[in-house]
DNA sequence: TCGGATGATGTTTACGTAAACATTATCCTT
DNA sequence: AAGGATAATGTTTACGTAAACATCATCCGA
């Protein structure tokens, strides 16, 4: 609709910026008409009407060239594209809005940004939803308590928000049901709570699975396992994953240790596991905590994989760089994020509410160097 | 308008999951609200008018009762509360927003979470805005190109924003200015703009600083390098104090070694440097690249820090599990969050527009064991 | 040449909130 | 007891947008 239409008669003397370069046309006009009320305090925005009363035409007019409608003529249209651009009108969002009773914005609620999934996922949520047109609104929760997270939810339903991403720990969600407003849709990651909502996760069984596997297909005899906190969902489907995975194969299922996903917990249950003469493979539920592993192995002079193989979780970029490079579950952080959006937009574009169910997105194993087969003389 | 649709008059079999627990009185009146329209789409919405009819009052009224203004008589206000409890009545942020022409949101632009410091910059900035009302609008980019950096903006603009907080490479501002609307506030992180923004950083130059004198005073004759992207400020800000303290000190600067924050990049140039004969220190540009020295040292069999010290950039949780653990500059993000949120409430306050002006956090140097004094034998 | 179809544009209205102003009831002072 | 202050509540209006409807001009076919 652009410039070849640079030559209605607007007026002479108007600086028409816009000749022919390539970016950005409002720049230079967008200060331009900054500088309208000289002495005091600028109107804030500028609203159609002005637009309108500049471009000598109605205001419904500017709505319908804002809005890309059909039936307005072209000399119209440049004239009040024109006008926008000389005055740097921008369409009010609270406005539209209220208007249509829909905010084109995503809420996502979090425990923390700190941890490699969650961020990876939210960064995925962002850039699909920015793809919909979608922004996303960003409500952390320090404390992880019901209370908390029943006031993330009450906020998020006093925002302009169409729908809400929750990723939090299952046992949070409880109270939440009724705190959202009406026509709110949500959708949960990390949770099992698939009969409730719609769920996106990881298939956190699935990559237990391939871990263990894994190792017993090296011909270790069992594997150990370092769990994440007893509240993660992800933590609890891992640690099951792994038990029944062992119990399958008629392997014992040695005690598991508790870990809180720092590398600190990891290296913690290093220590106590370099004094357990039968544990040849450990599988860490993340890995941080396979890191720590490495390192009470390599200080105790376990060597890895030689006498222990470790595997982790999570396939973060560093972990191919531990030493030696770490065996790992890979996890499609982009996808789920991809899949929270689909969902959520299906649900808002439906008019249903959350429909429950599950989308699990499998997961694939990064074999590196931190696993092998036991050494010779190891119990099997 | 999920699961409490649930027992509307469906069928007596669906299991109260909710009787009499804990929080939230809200619950069951919440649902008697939703069952008003029986057959077809319910109102979305309740209204200050809905309310105010079940309360038998104006809406005004209900508004005084909202915002929590004096003038009303204890048992009007009583019969607003039930009124809204009954109705499930929540503000319209929209039109609260259209009213006072603000909108108690920030929006935050920057490339990518994945990196740490973002990711835990941009907790703190939600964390810190939540507290003082405010929600946190993200729009991430993901390809840095100007255009997509302008288009950022532009969307911000569009959206229902307050301010903005870029955390974004300097070079990618230059075209920026004039897109904001006017009254929109700006922070910047990652930047020296100080000239034209209120910038909020890391002392970059002092952690680096700090890094190059530890291994000096150690007795190194010089340090080596490994920088982060030439596009990025802090990556470019610490290679020039890294220099520039060498420099001061009368010692030799040993060409840098490029890197790109990856661990990758970082054993790349842990490779170069294992054939060095005269490198006892280098300091790499963040915690990642470090990783990446210490296994190719590993690997080449240079021990750290017996022949070779490294100190990383950043403090992240794992480098204290590095094998061995990392000496690192330790960077305050969450300090960094709180005042880029400071600095944008400040501006939004006063009114005023981004005031120029530098505000450095300062860092501190996290002594591990990946340093110690050059062997015996290295050049001095 | 006229009636009606079509296309371009204008006018009215509602979205939900809250400031500004208007009204009514109540209580105190003299 | 009357007048005036004060407190409690109601009414009107504007915020910026866009759907719905209304108006006007133009063009076409019979």
């Amino acid at each position: 609709m652009g410039a070849e239409q640079a030559d209605t008669p607007i007026s002479g003397d108007v600086p028409r910026d816009d000749r022919e370069h390539t970016g950005t046309p409002i720049s230079g006009s967008a200060r331009r008409g900054g500088s309208d009320i000289p002495g005091g305090r600028r109107k804030q925005r500028v609203s159609m009407a002005d637009v309108a009363k500049l471009a000598g035409v109605s205001s419904q007019t500017v709505s319908r060239v804002s809005n890309g409608h059909p039936g307005v003529i072209d000399s119209t249209r440049e004239q009040v594209l024109a006008a926008m651009r000389e005055l740097g009108y921008r369409p009010n969002s609270a406005a539209r809005a209220l208007r249509y009773g829909q905010f084109n914005t995503i809420g996502v609620i979090l425990f923390s940004l700190a941890s490699t999934g969650n961020s990876r996922t939210v960064e995925a949520i962002a850039t699909h939803a920015a793809a919909e047109g979608y922004a996303i609104t960003l409500i952390p929760i320090d404390v992880p308590t019901q209370d908390n997270v029943l006031g993330a939810f009450t906020r998020m339903g006093e925002l302009a928000v169409d729908a809400v991403i929750a990723i939090i720990e299952i046992y949070l969600l409880d109270t939440v049901t009724v705190t959202l407003p009406p026509g709110v849709h949500v959708v949960v990651v990390d949770s099992d709570a698939g009969d409730r909502y719609s769920v996106v996760d990881t298939d956190q069984a699935d990559g237990a699975r391939r871990a263990v596997r894994h190792l017993l297909d090296l011909g270790h005899r069992t594997v150990w396992h370092v769990t994440g906190p007893r509240t993660s969902y992800a933590a609890l489907s891992r640690a099951r994953a792994w038990r029944a995975t062992l119990e399958e194969a008629g392997r014992p299922v040695p005690p598991p240790l508790p870990g809180d996903w720092s590398a600190g917990s990891g290296y913690a249950a290093g220590l106590a596991l370099a004094g357990e003469p039968g544990c040849t493979a450990v599988f860490a539920a993340n890995d941080q905590m396979a890191l720590g592993l490495l390192r009470a192995f390599h200080e105790r002079g376990r060597t890895v994989p030689g006498e222990i193989s470790v595997v982790g979780f999570d396939d973060i970029p560093d972990s191919a760089y531990f030493v030696p490079p770490l065996t790992t579950v890979h996890q499609d952080f982009a996808e789920v994020g991809r899949r929270c959006v689909r969902q959520v937009l299906a649900q808002i574009r439906d008019g249903q509410s959350s429909r429950p169910g599950t989308d699990l997105v499998p997961t694939s194993l990064a074999v590196r160097q931190s696993t092998a087969p036991p050494p010779a003389g190891a119990t099997s």
